[in-house]
DNA sequence: GGAAGATGACAAG
DNA sequence: TTGTCCTCTTCCC
């Protein structure tokens, strides 16, 4: 679930759940986070707020828990009055409407304006917030050997891209993923950075990945809808050997820094710079 | 019942 | 580059 979509949207989606001001019971039902979940129960809720892949969760005094879903953690926001928790709950909110239940964070952690600043230090721009700088990113893009499949994902570049929209992204622009970072002219990367955001914004407001164009719809390819567990309609993530939407060529993968890549072998052939 | 795999990131070597 | 963390789901026996 988790790219950086999905952490915005959970910030959104818990201002909505607390209000500010609201105090907050805050426990640990695992036992991880219990000395932490002890200062802060009872606290005024402040607001919470993303960076790429990280969650800052607001109390008063300038106290927040820093959260990284990593590679399977999970927030669930529920309406619903609490139950005994299920499985390893690692951080749980309750409020007047409605409870949260943290399993399986990357880190979940009590921290200050300090270390929150330094948190935020370490990362690029965040194409979901309003602030980041594209030029920024082209500095390190422009000047690397590194194949910019890779550089896609390096959170200190841009932060909050994930496996599933580098893919996507990539294939968008065919652009050959192998393609050293160097190699790729200006205003291809700046017509794939305006699609990162463009789409990523798309992935909040609708918490899920969509990617496919209108005209490689199932409904306008006459195939039947793909369905996967992360939600949505995408070209090549995950597609292993199916035919590519566009030109039917098997979808290839392989593994780059330990990460699945996705491509089309056709669309994105090597030393591709975009259409 | 058990293994494998998953949208991530870090430390160690 | 490799190993480790952490949880849940899916698939195979």
């Amino acid at each position: 679930m988790p790219e950086g979509h999905t952490i915005h949207r959970l910030a959104r989606d818990l201002d909505a759940l607390f209000a500010a001001g609201e105090r907050i019971a805050v426990s640990s039902p695992q036992g991880r986070f219990d000395a932490s979940a002890a200062l802060l129960d009872g606290a005024a809720y402040a607001g919470s707020d993303a960076y790429g892949k990280h969650l800052f969760i607001g109390f008063a005094d300038d106290r927040w828990i820093h959260v990284h879903l990593g590679l399977y953690g999970g927030f669930a926001l529920l309406a619903a009055v609490p139950e005994p928790p299920r499985g390893a709950v690692r951080l749980r909110l309750v409020g007047k409407a409605g409870h949260a239940d943290l399993r399986g964070p990357n880190a979940c952690e009590l921290v200050g304006p300090a270390e929150r600043g330094q948190v935020i230090a370490r990362l690029g721009p965040d194409p979901l917030r309003d602030d980041a700088d594209p030029d920024r990113v082209w500095t390190r893009v422009s000047r690397s050997t590194v194949p910019i499949a890779a550089l896609l994902l390096a959170q200190d570049i841009a932060a909050g891209v994930g496996n599933v929209y580098r893919a996507e992204v990539l294939f968008r622009a065919g652009v050959d993923p192998l393609l050293p970072g160097r190699l790729l002219p200006h205003e291809v990367w700046q017509a794939m950075w305006h699609d990162l955001c463009a789409l990523m914004r798309e992935g909040v407001t609708h918490n899920r990945i969509d990617t496919v164009r209108e005209e490689h719809t199932p409904e306008a390819m006459g195939r039947p809808p793909r369905v996967d567990d992360h939600g949505g309609e995408v070209y090549v993530y995950r597609r292993t050997g199916q035919p590519c939407h566009v030109c039917g060529t098997p979808v290839a993968t392989q593994v780059l820094r330990a990460r699945n890549l996705f491509w089309c072998p056709r669309c994105q052939p090597p030393g591709a710079v975009g259409a």
